[in-house]
RNA sequence: UCCUCAGUAGCUCAGCUGGUUAGAGCACCUGACUGUUAAUCAGGGGGUCCUUGGUUCGAGCCCAAGCUGGGGAGCCA
C-alpha cells in the first residue's frame, strides 16, 4: 500500500471533484486523484488494511475502497458501517486483489451520514422480497431493486423513444375525470366536500353541485376515451400516465395505482393495431437488452438461483435473458377467439378434465388457466387473441360483420397473462350508440365522445399496455409490487 | 372478496407425540488473524414464540376468532 499523504477528518474539505462510480469503473480515471460518494455496502477489516465497498446507485457494481487503519482516525473508522454515506478521496488504482479492476486508495474519508449498525435493516446477505417490501423506503439500496429501477427508467424512456420515432404525439389526458362510463372497474372518488357533513339535495342525496367541480369526479381508470379525441385530431397519439382502480384485487398482477401506455391511431384497423403492439414490445425489450445488460444479467443470475430452490417440474425451460431473446426472434402467434376455443376444447387437458373450468360452449370468457395453457403449453410464445364475443367486451369495440364478435385483441405473455388489451374502436355513430345503450351507459355521460362519430369519424384503433406487467416480463420478477417503487394496493398506501 | 399456506432473535429458519432453562446460521459487540471480497477463527449480548380467548396438571406445539404476509382465483392492464 502506498504511503498516505494526509487524512482529513469529518470537518475537512473534499480533496478532488466527485465522480460517479459508474464512470470511475470505466477505467479512464485510473491513476487520478478522485472523490467518490456513496453508501457502504460491505466492509472487511483487519489490523493492517480496511476494505469496504461503496455504491452510489449509478450502476450495479460497487467501488472497492482500501484504507489504512493506522492512518484513519478511530472515530471515522468506527462510523464506516454498512449503510453509512461517505465521501472518499484518494487515488484510483488498478486493483491488487481479484474481483475488481480498479479500487480507490483512500487518503480522506468523510462521514456524510451515519447508519447505526444495530438498527440498519439491510445486511450484506440475501433478504426475502417480502421483507424488503415492508421497508420500501430502503429497498432501492439493494442490488436487486437498484437494478429493477434503473431498468424501469430505461424501459419508460424506450417507450417514449419508440413512439417519437414513429411520429406519435404524447398526449396528457386528465387524471381527474367525471367520466364513469368505461366499466373498467371501481373508481376512487375525488372530492373537497366535508365527508363528515356533506351537503344534501332536497331528496337526501349528496349534492355534488356544491363540490369543487360542481359534479361527482373520480381518478381516471383509463385515458382511452380522451386519447381517441386526440387521435381524431393529431392522427397518432399515446398517453403514458398513472391509472387508478379501486378494485379489491389482491394478486401479484394488480395494483390500485399503476402506469399505463395507451396509444390511439386514426386510420388504423385491428391488424395495424396488432402490428404496432408487437413492434413496440419487441422494440422496448431489445432496448432493455442493449442498455441494461449488467442489471439484466444480475437479475437473470438471481432468478436462476431462485429456480434451483424449486422442484424440477416447476422450473422454467429458459433463463431470463433467453426468454427476452426468444420473444424478439419469434412472431407472436395470432389467432381468433373462436380458434382458441377450438384448440382448448380439443386439448388433452380439457378432455382429461384438468381445467377447473371446462371449455364447452362458444361465448364464455377465457379463464386464467386457459390463457396459460395456450401461451405456456400449446404455443410456448406470446399469443395475440382477437375477435372476441361482443357480449364479453366493452361498448366501444367495433362490431364485426358477423354481428357476434368485436375487433378486440389481447396480447398474452408467458408467466404474466394479459399484458396488452386493445381494439378497433366503433367509429359508426348508430352502432356505437346502440352498443352503449345495451350496456346500460347513459348517452348524456358520453355525449362528447359520441359527437366525434358525427363529425368526420374515421376507422381508428388503440390499446392499453400495463407498464408494470411489462416490467415483470423484462425483469423476471413475479410480484407486481416489486417493480414499482411504492406500490398501492388494498390496505396499503405507506411510504 | 373467496380458497389455501404461513407467522419463533434485526434477517433466514429449526424446534420431535403437548413436558425442565426455546436453538442454529447470518447480522451486531469484543478479541485474534489475514490484500480482503457472502473473509476466517474464538467469545459475548439479543426472544411479547403475531394478538386475544379457550382446552390441559402443563401450550412455541392443540382449538376458536382476529391481525399480518405468501401462493392461487375473480375483476383487469
Amino acid at each position: 500500500m502506498q504511503p498516505t499523504e494526509s487524512i482529513t477528518t469529518v470537518e475537512g474539505t473534499i480533496a478532488s471533484k466527485r465522480i460517479e462510480i459508474r464512470d470511475l469503473l470505466q477505467g479512464q480515471h485510473t491513476g487520478a486523484q478522485v472523490t467518490a460518494m456513496g453508501w457502504v455496502r460491505n466492509k472487511r477489516e483487519s489490523k493492517n488494511v480496511f476494505f469496504f465497498t461503496l455504491n452510489d446507485g449509478s450502476c450495479l457494481q460497487a467501488l472497492q475502497v482500501v484504507a489504512d487503519p493506522a492512518q484513519t482516525p478511530e472515530e471515522v473508522l468506527r462510523k464506516i458501517s454498512v449503510g453509512a454515506a461517505l465521501a472518499v478521496s484518494g487515488q484510483l488504482v488498478a486493483s491488487q486483489g481479484k474481483g475488481q479492476s480498479v479500487e480507490l486508495q483512500a487518503t480522506d474519508i468523510r462521514i456524510l451520514g451515519e447508519a447505526d449498525p444495530e438498527k440498519y435493516p439491510l445486511q450484506p446477505k440475501k433478504h426475502s422480497l417480502e421483507f424488503l417490501r415492508e421497508i420500501a423506503h430502503l429497498r432501492m439500496r439493494t442490488n436487486t431493486f437498484g437494478a429493477i429501477f434503473r431498468i424501469r427508467h430505461h424501459l419508460q424512456f424506450a417507450i417514449h423513444q419508440f413512439f417519437n420515432e414513429r411520429g406519435f404525439f404524447n398526449l396528457h389526458t386528465p387524471i381527474i375525470t367525471a367520466s364513469d362510463a368505461e366499466g373498467a372497474g371501481e373508481m376512487f372518488q375525488v372530492t373537497t366536500l366535508d365527508l363528515k357533513n356533506p351537503p344534501r339535495t332536497p331528496e337526501g342525496e349528496i349534492d355534488y353541485k356544491q363540490d369543487f367541480f360542481e359534479r361527482s369526479t373520480n381518478l381516471t381508470v383509463s385515458g382511452q376515451l380522451e386519447g381517441e379525441l386526440g387521435a381524431l385530431a393529431l392522427g397518432k397519439i399515446y398517453t403514458f400516465g398513472p391509472t387508478f382502480r379501486a378494485e379489491n384485487s389482491n394478486t401479484s398482477r394488480h395494483l390500485a395505482e399503476f402506469w399505463m401506455i395507451e396509444p390511439e391511431m386514426a386510420f388504423y384497423e385491428l391488424e395495424d393495431n396488432m402490428d404496432l403492439a408487437e413492434d413496440m414490445l419487441k422494440y422496448v425489450i431489445r432496448y432493455a437488452l442493449e442498455h441494461c445488460a449488467e442489471d439484466l444479467e444480475f437479475l437473470a443470475q438471481r432468478a436462476e438461483e431462485e429456480e434451483k430452490q424449486k422442484p424440477q417440474q416447476e422450473r422454467s425451460e429458459m433463463g431470463l435473458l433467453q426468454r427476452l431473446q426468444f420473444v424478439l426472434e419469434h412472431p407472436f402467434e395470432r389467432l381468433s377467439y373462436t380458434e382458441a376455443i377450438e384448440i382448448l376444447r380439443n386439448s388433452q387437458h380439457n378432455r382429461k378434465k384438468k381445467f377447473q373450468y371446462l371449455i364447452e360452449a362458444w361465448g364464455t370468457d377465457l379463464q386464467s388457466e386457459h390463457e396459460r395453457y395456450l401461451v405456456e403449453k400449446h404455443f410456448k410464445k406470446p399469443v395475440i387473441l382477437y375477435n372476441y364475443p361482443a357480449a364479453i367486451k366493452s361498448f366501444y369495440m367495433r362490431l364485426n360483420e358477423d354481428g357476434k364478435t368485436v375487433g378486440a385483441m389481447d396480447i398474452l405473455f408467458p408467466g404474466i397473462g394479459e399484458i396488452v388489451g386493445g381494439s378497433q374502436r366503433e367509429e359508426r355513430y348508430q352502432e356505437l350508440k346502440e352498443r352503449a345503450k345495451s350496456m346500460g351507459i347513459e348517452e348524456e355521460a358520453i355525449a362528447w365522445y359520441l359527437e366525434t362519430r358525427q363529425f368526420g369519424t374515421v376507422p381508428h384503433s388503440g390499446f392499453g399496455l400495463g407498464f408494470e406487467r411489462l416490467m415483470l416480463f423484462v425483469t423476471g420478477m413475479t410480484n407486481i409490487r416489486d417493480v414499482i417503487a411504492f406500490p398501492r394496493f388494498p390496505g396499503s398506501a405507506e411510504f
